[in-house]
DNA sequence: AAAATTTTTTAGGTTTGTCTAAAAATAATT
DNA sequence: AATTATTTTTAGACAAACCTAAAAAATTTT
């Protein structure tokens, strides 16, 4: 098990963001990074030289199978923090990604093993996105907070961000749980209320309260 | 409130602890921290122009007020995280220094300060080490654990780890709690227990077990 | 396909924090 | 008090991670 700096990590962590669609760039990286040009070809270099990047000169890079390995640990601390920072440090929703950005590089295995057993192996950090195990497995599909779901595309509750009695008593009443297979059908803009239907269900309303609370993953 | 390096952050926690006895030596220095007394001379220069220490050459260095405040943010991050990593995380006592050696460098007051109080204000570490406040005040007298008290000292209960129900009906039934003035009178080495003589009371007997959650003041 | 533009890399510096080896100051010994 | 030993500092280097300015490669435009 290598040990990589904070500043290889947040390289590697980047690339990892930015490759969704094919290789990444220099110019991507430097902006992602707030550094100038330069400075990413030298860490290129240095990353491929460690054999984390598949990298030929103004061709662009991509993580290879160990920096993909490396980038999910990175991801799984940050994670994991942002869910601590917010579950039970209270922090708001947006605070938890700057905090979190300097805890994922302590690195400590145990460390982090034990605080997601702390946490009972949560599979969604604040803000939807799942959350690597130990192994670095993670759920391809992304969740998608149900306010930001496009009208009339079908989806698949996974995660329900407020575990409170009260909430989940909502949730019962509309018969709406993990794995509920759902649709929006219609949002209003005066109180960001929508209306959606679950099959088998008449359509039902619910509230932007409720709806932020609830996160689903759908195909695209 | 400015911010100061890990390097920094390291050699003001190193001399706040050395400078106990007087004013601290660059062997003293590199010796604690595993460098070469050049590097802590450098540092001692850069520091001295930070107004954190007090340093002529040759004659030996000291924190000013400044410095103290510094490191006393700094042990109070250390200390709160270890006390975070042994209650809530579950390690041993004897591990949490080590990982906490890279928390308390993660710096944001508000971080601290919430889980400060997601701690519910601990005041002493695993260690039975005072935690500094948010304003960096620190209860001067250390509390020490029963088992490490010499015979016939007496001392002050300030602290007991262990908060649990039956812990603390044994205790009351043993008419102790915190403040409470007691002496270890006898030790037995076949099983660790310990007699101890609690005033306007008969001596009592207690286990290892009972007395390693116990700590106590007492003047030196 | 040549010229112009943009992107990326190279070359050479800077800062932080470390090091070694040698010089200077202090302390200990005779 | 002079010599010896120890401690501390200076001088000069080095690696990591950044920078600027110029050169080279790739891409786009004409």
């Amino acid at each position: 098990m290598l040990n990589y700096s904070t500043s290889e990590e947040n390289y590697i962590k980047a690339i990892f963001h930015l490759q969704k669609d094919g290789t990444v760039t220099t110019n991507e990286l430097s902006a992602e990074l707030q550094t100038r040009p330069a400075s990413v070809t030298d860490m290129m270099k240095k990353l491929k030289t460690k054999k984390l990047v598949h990298y030929k000169a103004y061709r662009g890079f991509r993580l290879t199978a160990e920096g993909t390995r490396v980038a999910l640990l990175i991801i799984r601390r940050h994670r994991l923090w942002e869910f601590f920072l917010a579950e039970k440090l209270k922090f708001n929703w947006d605070e938890v990604h700057e905090v979190a950005e300097d805890l994922e590089h302590v690195g400590s295995k145990k460390l982090i093993d034990k605080l997601d057993e702390f946490l009972d192996f949560p599979r969604f950090d604040p803000h939807g996105d799942p959350i690597p195990d130990s192994n670095g497995k993670i759920e391809n599909t992304r969740q998608v907070c149900l306010t930001d779901v496009p009208i009339n595309k079908p989806g698949v509750v996974g995660h329900v961000s407020d575990q409170s009695s009260e909430m989940l008593e909502l949730l019962g009443h509309k018969k709406i749980g993990i794995g509920t297979r759902l649709e929006v059908k219609k949002k209003f803009s005066f109180d960001q209320s929508m209306e959606i239907k679950v099959r088998q269900q008449p359509p039902t309303h619910i509230s932007w309260e409720l709806a932020k609370n609830i996160f689903v993953k759908y195909e695209n």
